[in-house]
DNA sequence: GCAGGTGGTGATCATTTTATGACCGATATT
DNA sequence: AATATCGGTCATAAAATGATCACCACCTGC
């Protein structure tokens, strides 16, 4: 998964600044239409999105609701356009800030670290009695070392990361698999059952990681 | 805990935003010294701070990175001063925005609104003692937690939506099932049937889940 | 008050969704 | 090379849902 996704149709501008975040480190993907955007984001999503609102394709609130379907990714619009009406719409959509164009990068570059600093630098997660460290990728359940296969900690660590929300299958399968074959959405159910193994959770009266019916799952 | 703690030494404004923000339905309380929010804060914590750069006594940059010693309570730097210098610094300091005076006060509820759902996890619909939240998709009705199928919540999550509008059938059906078979608007009676069994409705005598005869219902 | 249409409701049952044990190839470990 | 672990697929079981049916109740216009 990239870092950062850049939507923006002018060519220079998401040059420079794709140039620029990846000298502070970044990973980042650029894409120049809305339809590129969700697509990519869909198959591989990405930390933050920089999304421009004037696209050739689609309009950029579109893309933003679109991508707020499934994921709470942050979202920074960035617009020429100034009007009330277009921010308060892009807030609604979700966007994390709305940032008017000409901006200074500097300024951008600030707010992205900030995002980065309070969504993703966290070295522990930890919810209902389970300690996930980040760092060496051990986990305590109850105070106990628990041995978690790769795939599973990832798993849990997005689950408990977004604890208290329902998580679509679809979007869960997505985040650690990166793209969506048909059948093999089984195997989230497979490993959602390992991992309830582990955690000493039994699906029929779950405490932890629950089952929301239609929808996906949850932890609590 | 309050849920927002306003930082701001001009009065009328401050007033202002007070009532303003708890209108929203926002627990509010409001300061007007860099000393007393700090002294406020961690004697009572609050949800999000509200933060003029230019007080009386500290700098609102102090005020800043003392609330973050303890706490990553979101901040929200609401100040007259314009410089790009300025605007680092508080974003360094752990600002969430830094918004410029004078702001419009429907973008910042718009942004308060955001921090909330993101952080908290608030966002919800209710009417008439029934709460839906949707990031969970748990449902309470007067005060009691209530099991809700996936059909059920996007049901009654629309009809909450547009309370006290009466929608037709044929929108209802549409919206929930997408498309429009004839004699299939039967089921949606059967599941206003159920919602309204874990309502406690009783359809002769509908409190909440009313039906609009030759219409079809809406909530109040 | 009657007829026809509209809405309400319990029961049934097929379908969809989820859970889980077994298996197997790939990869890492000793 | 032998072993263990991981991670994916398959087959099957179990569970929940929700569509439909059948029938009843109620409304409304005549």
């Amino acid at each position: 998964m990239t870092d950062i996704l850049i939507v923006e149709d002018d060519k220079e501008l998401s040059v420079l600044l794709t140039d620029f975040l990846r000298s502070e480190g970044y990973t980042v993907s650029a894409v120049e239409s809305g339809e590129r955007a969700v697509q990519l984001f869909e198959r591989y999503g990405a930390r933050l999105v920089v999304l421009d609102i004037n696209l050739p394709d689609m309009n950029g609130f579109a893309v933003c609701s679109k991508l707020r379907e499934n994921a709470d990714t942050p979202i920074l619009i960035v617009s020429a356009r100034t009007d009330k009406e277009d921010k308060l719409n892009g807030l609604d959509l979700g966007a994390d800030d709305y940032i008017e164009k000409p901006y200074d990068i500097d300024i951008l570059l600030a707010k992205i670290k900030g995002i980065f600093k309070r969504r993703y630098q966290r070295s522990m997660l930890s919810a209902s009695g389970v300690t996930l460290n980040l760092a060496d990728r051990t986990a305590e359940i109850d105070g106990r070392p628990v041995e978690l296969a790769a795939k599973e900690f990832d798993l849990l660590a997005l689950l408990i990361e977004n604890q208290g929300k329902a998580l679509k299958k679809e979007y869960l399968f997505s985040c650690i698999w990166g793209s969506d074959s048909d059948s093999e959405l089984q195997t989230l159910h497979v490993h959602i059952n390992r991992l309830r193994q582990k955690l000493g959770d039994d699906p029929k009266n779950a405490r932890r990681l629950l089952t929301v019916w239609g929808v996906g799952y949850k932890f609590v």
